[in-house]
RNA sequence: GCCGCUAUCGUCCAGGGGACUAGGACGCCGCCCUCUCAUGGCGGAAACCCGGGUUCGAAUCCCGGUAGCGGUACCA
């Protein structure tokens, strides 16, 4: 089996072209056959340099690799050429000066009976000859089959004036020489499908590629945003650049992402990038679209936010913070994180001071607060060591002695050392900032106002 | 407009003629745990688009409608 994900770089990649990518990848791993990356830069307008390193960048990011490639299709204009003149030798394309209008305007003429057939002229862009007669049957793993009548087809322009092809031209060739046996893509791509199947068989018929076999086609269910409309920018983490930058962890996202149009079929959702090698088919594909929903995303992040050894999420957030020497506040706060970027809001203020909250100030540190505050102090004064027990237990004969709730104290306390009341652990937030520092934050808050 | 694809809880995925009182996950609601936030545990509400047909029997097969989406570029 060899596959191909074939991204065009008119932009950065989005989550609906990851899945896509993944769903190849994870069908050439599990199959033991090879993916060629291809870039189809043919869109000259659009295409360009920094997308294409921004493409890879996100695929390596998703520690999705390749066998073959980046193979750039611009690069191939040769062999384009020559296919592309076999083709008009023949007979099976031809020049033709008609535009876009002309062609709405023939279609007004005869609706949906004749699809648009050109003259064939001196110049202009090339239009490959679709028969009069017929149909054009897609062969679909995941859909079936689908007939396309040739009536209702017109004409497609392969090549434009000058001589450069065009998508459902280049596609079909380098689908052809690259051995492609499967391609798997979109279902966007469902309705180009059959022009594709008739350029193959063209050129074939002129001797291209006549022993190379046709491809099989799958075409996925496409990805919405949350609104059920075609995902965009307008989704906010559409890129998988956003994904990454919203703290979102790669195996993670390949996990949500293969549960979008494939599911395993015995309920399971937290699956190992193994396991989804191990259990993808294109056979258990949905035909439905869904939708890119964050919200799952961010608590399967969290899922494996947890189950990852506290020393390798350190370094995730070392190098997502920019920031050293978080272990020990990485390990009180784990549980509590759903995404990378969690984690400063909420243990940042034990390495930069403490945030100010004032509603926080307001509602703990009132009178009954800052005397609660001095109690603590004295009490954390004079503990023994200074770890999470013996914090635990100076707080404990706190709270015994002015007869409150333990939360009369231990917010009060939050509120001086982190500015807020959102934090790790009480116990261990002090125990990690230590006997002085504490102390020095208590005095700061009682001194305030 | 035309061509095509799709249709199960709010969302994702199961179920593909009787095992369906339609299952799991996220989310939501309630309770428990609890120093905040989380985590964890328990429980709950929540769906077969509509109409015909086939069949002893339809969420499941067929037809039609409707809706959503895609294509209809000298874009990909």
């Amino acid at each position: 089996m060899r596959v191909r994900f074939a991204p065009s770089p008119t932009g950065a990649l989005h989550i609906g072209g990851a899945r896509t990518a993944l769903f190849n990848w994870l069908l050439a791993r599990h199959e033991g056959g090879e993916l060629v990356l291809r870039i189809e830069d043919t869109d000259r307008e659009r295409s360009t340099p920094e997308n294409v390193e921004q493409i890879l960048d996100a695929l390596r990011w998703l520690d999705l690799d390749w066998d073959e490639g980046p193979i750039l299709q611009t690069a191939r204009s040769q062999r384009h050429g020559e296919a592309l003149q076999a083709l008009l030798e023949a007979g099976r394309a031809y020049h033709s000066n008609a535009t876009a209008e002309d062609v709405k305007a023939y279609k007004a003429i005869h609706g949906a009976d004749r699809g648009f057939r050109g003259e064939p002229q001196a110049e202009g862009a090339v239009r490959l000859r679709v028969p009069d007669d017929g149909a054009t049957v897609v062969h679909d793993v995941i859909r079936g089959e689908t007939r396309f009548e040739h009536v209702h087809l017109d004409d497609p322009v392969i090549a434009r004036g000058d001589g450069s092809v065009l998508y459902n031209f280049a596609v079909a060739i380098d689908d052809l020489d690259a051995g492609i046996t499967h391609v798997v893509r979109g279902e966007d791509h469902l309705s180009n499908t059959p022009k594709q199947v008739l350029v193959l068989e063209a050129v074939r018929a002129v001797g291209f590629g006549a022993d190379a076999p046709l491809p099989e086609y799958a075409h996925l269910p496409l990805l919405h945003g949350p609104d059920g409309k075609k995902l965009s920018k307008r989704h906010g983490a559409a890129s998988v650049q956003e994904l990454r930058d919203a703290g979102y962890l790669p195996e993670a996202v390949r996990n949500y992402l293969a549960l979008l149009g494939w599911g395993a079929g015995d309920d399971a959702t937290v699956l190992s990038t193994q396991e989804l090698i191990d259990r993808f088919t294109l056979e258990r594909v949905s035909r439905n679209p869904a939708r890119f929903d964050e919200v799952k995303l961010k608590w399967l992040n969290g899922v494996y936010i947890r189950s990852l050894p506290t020393d390798e999420l350190t370094r995730r957030i070392e190098a997502f913070t920019g920031r050293e020497g978080l272990e020990r506040a990485v390990r009180i706060s784990q549980e509590k994180i759903h995404t990378l970027a969690d984690f400063w809001p909420l243990a940042g203020s034990l390495f930069d001071g403490p945030t100010d909250d004032p509603k926080a100030r307001e509602r703990w540190l009132g009178e009954e607060g800052r005397a609660a505050l001095l109690d603590v102090a004295a009490a954390l004064e004079q503990t023994r060591g200074f770890d999470e027990a013996s914090v635990e237990e100076a707080l404990g004969t706190v709270i015994e002695r002015r007869g409150a709730k333990p939360r009369e104290v231990y917010q009060p306390l939050r509120v001086a050392i982190t500015g807020g009341t959102i934090s790790p652990g009480i116990f261990e937030s002090v125990a990690l900032l230590g006997r002085e520092e504490t102390a020095r934050r208590i005095a700061r808050a009682l001194a305030r106002r």
